[in-house]
RNA sequence: CGCGGGGUGGAGCAGUCCGGUAGCUCGUUGGGCUCAUAACCCAAAGGUCGCAGGUUCAAAUCCUGUCCCCGCAACCA
């Protein structure tokens, strides 16, 4: 259809995750529009993969004892079996440690520095030798220069750095986002903007590698001392894939499509890695990618996703919903309640429930169990002749055409929500024209054959082209759809990443006459609301509870398998691991009692508490404003660590700390069963 | 004054750029139908579009102010 082929990405995953909802979300969506673009007709090339450079690949290589390559290949594989599992169709799976990618980093690297919009500059700054890291300047001074872990004063540290001129590119980068029309475009508007106004307070050069890396990552060229910073390799990845004789037209990429906490890099960092690339000689090739894509995040409940809440939707999770309501049902749920606008969506199990059967078993798989029905009882399974007309078809012709439309419109503007709505438009439409017509009621007269026949050549035709808009978001069951309409070549062509030909395939009529009708299984079996999340819970709940007891055994599960690992090994260990009596004493706890309280400025959680230990007086800093209100903590006596060494918060020296239970994420502070003096030792 | 997003019938959302009968799905109530997966179709009830001002013939939509919620950043010693 059109001549230029669409090349759609996502983000390269950190190789030291494991794949999540997250991950594949991203990866679905951009398999929807991949296949939406297969099905139009489009040449595609949809690339995904793994970033692996990072420092911290290594730490955990030699934790588990095994070179970085071969830790980033277990579980590079791990995303890519996941990806593939899923039948999301990426046509290229690239990875950073790979020579191909590699390779074009340092070619891009010596372009630049011959460019000269990367040079050797010196970076100075605040350095925290505890933490091995630079702290920004206002935060420095937030901290009053002294470490926030340990106290000891910042060191100011200057060392050479490879920078990258962003400065050069900030008016260029703000004309070309404020321009509405493109060629470089980010969406939604609202991300747009957030970008427009930090551009605006200016641009400042970039670091762009490091020092002291081990041989992982790639060495700017010509100074072995430096590695490329994680992040620059990273983003070269969407240009390095198709960096080759035959991909290279490809490139500029149609869409980048990543989560918000990846904005900047994308929407300002790449974009000016581009605009310098290009201006070498024989690079005239490299544009801007036209749009970036930026979603928000799936929450849970209500609440962040997060490991120590245990409500984090990791593949276990989404294995189990497959159960149910098979993959493509999670995939249309996913795909058309997903955050690709600007607000977070709450992933919740009846939202699921709620969905599924509402467009899915009662609409689409309820409609075509009843078209199918009546074909195989009225017509002997065969799709029969239009021989009549029928009044209805008045209202009812153009609603295929009209729908298919609407979906076309709402598909490039990357609305998956509407463009699934488009589809189930029509099958609503399919729904009501049988009411209309009755076909049930036409079928015990003789005289009206005729009618009888056209109508359900109408709907079945009806079906085979919602079953088109459907293909993208439902692959397997569009199949199935089609297949029991008799027309299962137009999934024989898709197969395999082939391309459709949605402009003739959309046409009224081009369901043959006799094609074979079979209603077969139901689509989408129904799911009981009630009964599926009272099961739900009762799982939930015994799950929690066997978790802790089964987690070692998984553990050894997964080393046999050669999956990741869950989680790093030194996460706070189980109730199963004991201490002896004597590690206990090295923890002085004791009794205090509050003399004063008050909110720490600038903080959401931090009060600052004046407590009475015994003799003196210290200053302690709880994370618990949320909770207690300053005045309702005076004279009460809390239990507090007596021997923990001093650390800063939000420039406040705290001398301690407050025990306190966490209850829903709530804490609830620790007291004494009667008053007893403060300073008594608890034991 | 750190940055950003959001507040629309019981729930979840669209509409806000480019003012002009407030729309969709779910839920509720009543009716219809029986081909179908207790499904489908029709109808009804239910909203002062967070609040207060302003501009206008007309404001969910534009302007000003204000309250609340949620992210990010910072922070859970």
């Amino acid at each position: 259809m059109s001549s230029k082929p669409v090349y759609i990405t996502t983000p390269i995953y950190y190789v030291n995750d494991r794949p999540h909802i997250g991950h594949v979300y991203t990866n679905l969506v951009a398999d929807v529009l991949a296949r939406f673009y297969r099905l139009r007709g489009d040449e595609v090339f949809y690339l995904t993969g793994t970033d692996e450079h990072a420092a911290k690949v290594v730490d955990s290589a030699a934790e588990h004892g095994v070179s970085a390559q071969e830790w980033a290949d277990r579980n590079a594989a791990a995303f890519r079996e996941t990806f593939e599992r899923l039948q999301l169709t990426h046509d290229d799976f690239i990875r950073t440690s790979e020579a191909r990618h590699k390779d074009a980093v340092t070619r891009y690297v010596s372009q630049l520095i011959a460019s000269g919009d990367v040079y050797l500059g010196e970076y100075e700054g605040w350095y925290d030798a505890g933490q091995e890291e630079y702290v920004p300047e206002t935060k420095a001074k937030e901290l009053d220069f002294k470490s926030p872990i340990n106290g000891k004063p910042l060191v100011r540290k200057a060392e050479k750095n490879y920078f990258f001129r962003l400065s050069r590119y900030q008016d260029e980068l703000l004309e070309l986002l404020e321009s509405e029309e493109g060629p470089f475009k980010v969406l939604p508007g609202a991300r747009r903007n957030e970008v427009v106004a930090r551009i605006k307070d200016g641009l400042l050069d970039v670091p762009m590698s490091r020092t002291g890396a081990e041989d992982w990552g790639v060495k700017v060229p010509g100074d072995e001392e430096h590695t490329v910073y994680v992040w620059i390799d990273a983003l070269f990845n969407y240009l390095s894939a198709v960096d080759t004789d035959d991909r290279r037209r490809y490139w500029p990429a149609a869409v980048h499509l990543l989560a918000k906490d990846i904005l900047w890099f994308h929407a300002v960092i790449w974009p000016a890695l581009l605009l310098a690339l290009s201006r070498r000689p024989g690079n005239e090739w490299i544009g801007l990618p036209e749009t970036i894509y930026v979603h928000s995040f799936w929450i849970r409940d209500g609440q962040k996703m997060s490991k120590s809440l245990g409500n984090f939707i990791d593949l276990e999770v989404l294995d189990g919903y497959l159960e149910t309501f098979g993959w493509d049902g999670l995939r249309w749920f996913l795909a058309t309640n997903g955050p690709l606008s600007t607000t977070d969506s709450d992933f919740t199990e009846a939202n699921l429930v709620e969905i599924y059967n509402a467009d899915l078993a009662n609409t689409v798989g309820n409609c075509f169990s009843r078209v199918a029905h009546m074909t195989e009882r009225y017509f002997d399974g065969q799709v029969p002749a239009r021989d009549a007309k029928v009044e209805a078809d008045q209202e009812y012709d153009g609603a295929a055409a009209h729908a298919v439309s609407s979906y076309l419109r709402r598909m490039e503007r990357f609305d998956l929500a509407g463009a699934g709505a488009s589809a189930l438009e029509l099958v609503r439409a399919v729904d009501g024209y049988i009411d209309k017509t009755r076909p049930f009621q036409l079928a015990k007269d003789p005289e009206a054959r005729p009618q009888l026949a056209t109508i359900l050549y109408n709907c079945a035709e009806a079906l085979r082209i919602a079953g088109l808009m459907l293909w993208p978001f439902l692959p397997q069951k569009a199949e199935q759809l089609w297949r029991g309409l008799g027309c299962g070549h137009l999934a024989d062509q898709l197969a395999n990443n082939g391309r459709g030909d949605l402009a003739s395939w959309r046409q009224w009529g081009e369901l043959p006459a006799g094609s074979p009708v079979s209603k077969g299984e139901g689509l989408f079996p129904r799911v009981d609301k009630k009964k599926y999340l009272a099961r739900a819970e009762a799982a939930s709940t015994s799950a929690a509870a066997s978790k802790e007891a089964n987690s070692k055994e998984a553990k050894a599960k997964q080393k046999g398998s050669g999956a990741a690992p869950k989680k790093k090994a030194k996460k706070e260990p189980g109730w199963a691991e004991q201490i002896d009596i004597q590690q206990f004493f090295e923890t002085r706890l004791a009794v205090a009692t509050v003399k004063a309280a008050e909110a720490v400025p600038k903080s959401s959680k931090l009060l600052k508490l004046r407590v009475e230990v015994g003799e003196e007086e210290r200053t302690i800093l709880a994370g618990i404003a949320k909770a207690y209100s300053p005045e309702d903590l005076v004279g009460r006596q809390v239990v507090v660590v007596a021997n923990l060494a001093p650390a800063k918060l939000m420039g406040i020296e705290s001398q301690g700390m407050v025990l306190a239970a966490t209850a829903d994420g709530n804490p609830v502070l620790l007291r004494p069963d009667t008053e007893v003096p403060s300073g008594t030792r608890v034991s």
